[in-house]
DNA sequence: CGTCAACTTGACACGGTGTCAAGCTCAATG
DNA sequence: CATTGAGCTTGACACCGTGTCAAGTTGACG
């Protein structure tokens, strides 16, 4: 299944990350991605069963180039303090930019594919566990607002820093980056802590 | 054009809305709707020339039936200090759920159709003003967190109380619309004020 | 030489949007 | 009363993107 022509499949991959990033998702069919891939729009499926899978593998793709795990273990696990917090807003908040394009598209597929909606919600989930770890540190610590249970402090944490909340602040308010991080390493702290 | 048959007009905009608030975007259909009004679905085109255009007087006909804008005019204007940040949380995190479904419809367009993008941009700029107004009296009664500039708080209020994070905490999260309310209110004044 | 895997070309079904043409119905008007 | 025109109907069709199917090509490797 994906034992010889690791070449051909990772040109598939390649081209659609390139595409995602770059273009609007709907600007994006099957036939672009082949044609960027120097292959046939048919032999798309030899390698992808449909556009839903295709996209999760991309994912997946960019998952492994950027080491993300490693990163989160490196930077993120041994913080301590509202170091934790921070760097887990700085970590993740550089890695969107990163996989925003085919976050996109999988976003805009999720109402009416099932498959793509449960991938995506599949690779947030595991967002949301390191939040998760990040405010029960803070809990531990004493440093969690009274008023927020451990759930309700990973819900917004998370919501905080979702693909959305930094597409709205990166893209329609024309943030920077740099910008986007230090207001949202603020924020992180002022919502969750005491 | 719209001056005699304002009955099936109106018709077509509840089904329209009836739709939306209760099944997945995709689902409807323009034959959906045109099922649902009673009429030919090519009879939907002597009314709305395309589809964004329905949804986007599907948003128009929902302000008008809750009369939103004199709602913010008596609640959120007359409101000093931190009330009126409140009140403004309030009385459009009560309207979302309300707008959810047209609202979904028209950003799952969004991509692909300008019309429709145009449209939803329109809309949310009416309360980014509102949101602008909100942080303005901020600043004067020297209350806004001397880290923010106006547009810095006017972009993050106007992000935190975005339909996509009431989406999120409603929905993924399973959050009440009571504990939504209550949750945003407190974030709203720890992310803005010193 | 034969075989097998990767790939090609070309055709097609499906589903949703939007268009076009022709005809029906009914109320208002001359 | 006959005509007109607005509002609607049925039915056919073009377009686009996804996904499928069938038959043929190419090249490496036994």
């Amino acid at each position: 299944m994906s034992s010889t022509n690791l070449t051909t499949r990772a040109r598939i991959l390649k081209s659609t990350q390139d595409l995602l990033e770059a273009g609007r998702v709907t600007e994006v069919r099957m036939s672009d991605i082949a044609k960027l891939s120097g292959i046939s729009r048919q032999a798309l499926y030899l390698h992808f069963p449909n556009r839903a899978d295709l996209l999760v593998a991309t994912t997946r793709y960019l998952d492994e180039v950027h080491a993300i795990e490693t990163v989160f273990d490196q930077r993120v696990v041994p913080a301590k303090g509202l170091d934790k917090l921070t760097e887990f807003v700085a970590v993740w908040g550089n890695y969107i930019p990163k996989i925003h394009g085919v976050g996109k598209a999988l976003m805009a597929m999720m109402d009416g594919d099932a498959e793509a909606r449960a991938a995506w919600d599949n690779r947030m989930t595991a967002v949301r566990r390191i939040a998760a770890s990040v405010v029960e540190s803070l809990q531990d610590e004493g440093r969690l607002s009274p008023e927020l249970s451990k759930k309700e402090a990973t819900d917004l944490l998370w919501t905080l820093v979702s693909v959305r909340n930094w597409e709205s602040l990166r893209h329609d308010c024309r943030w920077s980056q740099k910008r986007y991080i230090s207001h949202m390493e603020r924020a992180a702290i002022a919502l969750l802590t005491a």
